[in-house]
DNA sequence: TAATTTTGCTAACAGTGTTAACTTTTTTTA
DNA sequence: TAAAAAAAGTTAACACTGTTAGCAAAATTA
């Protein structure tokens, strides 16, 4: 019988409008001010409504981190294939996350926990497990490629994000103007020097 | 008159139990759990009292965002006084940060907005300007005695900085457990790493 | 058509930060 | 010392927040 289908159909519209309307309230005024109430207006339906299709506030801003680790390992994925030499992918790696942090700041805002709560459970996300083994991977390669058989993969992975990471978290709050072009510089002058610290 | 005197140190007094009360709160529940409502409570006044205090809440946290500060630039200029060789102190800066963040696990959340709100202004605290001039002096100095007279002080001392608080902010944000042992060969890697790409 | 399930809404609960208006206490003035 | 002025502190509200119990209306099934 169609209807099941229907009805189907009708509940996962609401959940996308859910998604839709939260988002374009996201853009306009940030996590910080989204509340239940606002994407119930939005959608013009009454507030229980939203209960029926997530479990409760942070199940929704859940979604939106997985949603934005999907799209991170998109641009990662597409910075590696880019490029054959393991240096290259590397440095294209950096530069995409850089760039993913910046253009899509709402996502990784959220991702982070920057100025929002939502800490725990975020580790426990397959799409994060999916982003460390790109990552991973991508840092084998040029290790191997490096004459230092000795460097340590997964260690090298970990300061590579950490930089990347600390590095925009600090930017993200509180930007003193004209700080972009510092930005560039010390991105550059951690690419090359986190690489020939590998080759070395 | 020592009537106003008298009044001075009543205030004070208040203004004291204020800090010590939300201070005692932040310890049992977290900073997000901190509520105007439970502070009063503490110590035993009616919720407006706190704003003869403090203008708002968030000057509130502001406060105890200084204080963080304050004691992290006090641990690092005593990191940095104990050694007189530049390498020796920029390693004792590093561990300094590290134990600093992780036994005063609140004020590092505080201080830098993880898993809050709080995220504007922070820059323009002077006891943040201090702790960027307190490395960034460790640094030159580390550079002047290396060869590298190219190395940009103000560049190497983001990346320090960044990789730090990035290493950190990932693993405050849920902790895979046996990751300490990790945490710990990571920091080392990054700190010889980072020494002999200065020196190089 | 009648019974039943689904769908959606109203209204409430327990919180939050913040403040206007009032009362009580203390200090100053006459 | 008694009245007036100032200070200190309180109550109660406003406008929000996430969340949910209970009810009305609509749609589906028998």
């Amino acid at each position: 019988m169609g209807i099941c289908d229907r009805k189907q159909r009708q509940k996962e519209a609401i959940r996308s409008s859910i998604l839709e309307a939260s988002w374009s309230l996201v853009q306009k005024e940030g996590w910080q001010s989204l509340s239940i109430r606002k994407i119930a207006e939005a959608i013009d339906y009454s507030v229980p409504v939203i209960y029926d299709h997530f479990e409760n506030k942070e199940a929704l801003l859940l979604e939106f981190t997985r949603h934005g680790f999907q799209k991170l390992n998109e641009v990662l994925t597409h910075a590696i294939q880019s490029h054959s030499d393991p240096e290259e992918q590397i440095e294209a790696v950096a530069y995409a996350y850089w760039q993913f942090a910046f253009t899509h700041k709402e996502y990784y805002q959220l991702m982070y926990g920057l100025g929002m709560q939502s800490c725990e459970m975020v580790r426990s996300i397959p799409e994060v497990q999916q982003f460390t083994q790109l990552l991973l991977e991508s840092m084998k390669r040029l290790i191997d490629n490096a004459g230092n058989k000795e460097a340590h993969a997964f260690l090298k992975l970990q300061t590579f994000w950490s930089t990347l990471h600390g590095l925009i978290s600090i930017n993200m709050m509180g930007k003193d103007p004209g700080r972009e072009e510092l930005n560039e510089m010390v991105l550059k002058d951690f690419i090359r020097s986190f690489i020939t610290g590998i080759k070395a």
